[in-house]
DNA sequence: ACTATCAGTTAGTTATCACTTACCGTTAGT
DNA sequence: ACTAACGGTAAGTGATAACTAACTGATAGT
């Protein structure tokens, strides 16, 4: 069910902000919250929820935590969704062809 | 913006498992609400939130309304995915090279 | 050792959201 | 026309979530 968290955290659109820029590659929490509307703390806050999702992870630098994206969360999301579009394929066509036979 | 509101619609379990149920084939409002936790009001006002998300559609068949899945939605959302999907991967290859020309 | 920088954590507030109950509208059958 | 079935809408409530301000911790430079 991780595939839920992944699809709640990029609900919010801050949060979806900062995924978004971190996909144009790394970043520090300080540049981050520079261009966004909300503070820093905000920030750290909606990257730890994005880290829980396993949507992005995050490494050490001296003082300062680079921040990027992480494959695995975005993956599971994917599958999830790739699962669904097929099946509502499918049920269209099966629909379609019900459609045909009642003429 | 609208794979925002997709993705925030689909951030809700009960309403996740509403659309679930419908990916595997149309059914009315009743039936829906019949095997979940929730009120009957509640799946119709979960159900329109998945409709303005462009994610399922409506027809009427007499006094009932019969809920499907709807393409647009989802597809909308596949599209974002994608691309932020081959963007990461993009990111994480440059940053591998940039790896390999340090050692 | 002292100071500055960077960032995570806590506490408290406000707004939003999911839910229920009660109500209203519409369609179909008798 | 009356009644039953089906479902959307309104109002109210409780819980959750996003945010800020204040605090704390850790690392780097002088």
């Amino acid at each position: 069910m991780t595939y839920g968290n992944a699809l709640a955290a990029l609900a919010d659109p801050t949060r979806r902000k900062v995924f978004e820029r971190l996909a144009r590659g790394p970043s520090a929490v300080g540049e981050l919250a520079h261009g966004l509307p909300v503070s820093r703390p905000a920030v750290s806050q909606h990257l730890k929820v994005l880290k829980d999702a396993g949507l992005v992870s995050e490494t050490q630098d001296g003082t300062r935590r680079i921040y990027r994206i992480d494959p695995h969360g975005l993956g599971e999301l994917r599958r999830w969704m790739d699962q669904f579009w097929d099946q509502a394929l499918d049920n269209f066509k099966a629909e379609a062809e019900r459609k045909d036979k009642r003429k």
